[in-house]
DNA sequence: TTTAAAGTCTACTAAATTAGTAGACTACCA
DNA sequence: TGGTAGTCTACTAATTTAGTAGACTTTAAA
């Protein structure tokens, strides 16, 4: 049960724009270097950010992205849901009619308490929590 | 970030020997069809759960696989991590020398925080557990 | 009004993983 | 010694992941 890298390198790419947040449109072309991202591939999973409201873009010269809100508002829930889809470990939970033993299914009950202990843990995190953590732990490779 | 079928056919393979257990070797061929899993997926899945010292086996005729342990001794945590694998979100937290930037990376510390909640959670469940729920819950489907 | 910079959209692909199927083989009890 | 039951290895179809590629649209500024 590994995370994507899609997930991986879009929770970075939204943390460098919370970190540059306030100097208006960042280049996808930065990020990318910063990040050390394919710029190509950087561009479908910022269009997945996008496409959840968390960040907005200018489109011609001068252009770029900026997050939509400010980060102490964006919760990391938002972040990995946006980029890995509900965060559902089992579809069940989601439409307990798909399986006809859902009613007497204690595995259920398993994945249900995972499932709700890794939302709060993503619920009590905000991109603004990052921001100090980054700031507290030390900006490396010129973020 | 859906867990796999593997996960998800063993657990309830292994909540069905601690449902039967002190009666013997239980047939796969008989959890095969109380849980409507493929007999033949159903081994290899079998294979992983005995590969981790969770389920013991005995051949030739009149054998079957049993618990190798006590059901309140087992943790939810060592179930789904033979099924699974390692139940790390992220390989750098496993290793953070493969990666140059682990120093500075706060989304290691979020994918850390999540892993956290999720072994919490399942640690803290034993099949034992399960098995007292299943009997409070009602036993569907002849388990 | 042209031009270059920037995001957007769609399609393609190689590699890995998942979810099985298949079958020959080995061990054990009666 | 026969049959029952687990074991081992190989194969495969489908899906997902992790990108690459390129033509297209929008916009600020010269």
């Amino acid at each position: 049960m590994r995370l994507s890298t899609k997930a991986r390198y879009g929770t970075r790419a939204i943390l460098d724009l919370a970190m540059h947040y306030g100097e208006g449109p960042i280049l996808i072309r930065d990020i990318a270097q910063r990040q050390g991202i394919s710029k190509k591939y950087l561009e479908q999973i910022i269009a997945a950010l996008k496409g959840a409201g968390l960040v907005k873009s200018f489109r011609g010269a001068h252009g770029g992205y900026a997050l939509a809100r400010d980060p102490a508002s964006i919760k990391m829930s938002e972040v990995v849901q946006a980029l890995e889809g509900p965060l559902t470990l089992v579809e069940c939970l989601e439409d307990p009619s798909i399986c006809s033993r859902a009613p007497y299914c204690v595995a259920m009950e398993v994945w249900a308490r995972v499932n709700r202990a890794m939302l709060d843990a993503l619920d009590s995190l905000t991109l603004q929590d990052l921001v100090d953590r980054q700031i507290r732990k030390g900006l490396g490779y010129g973020i």
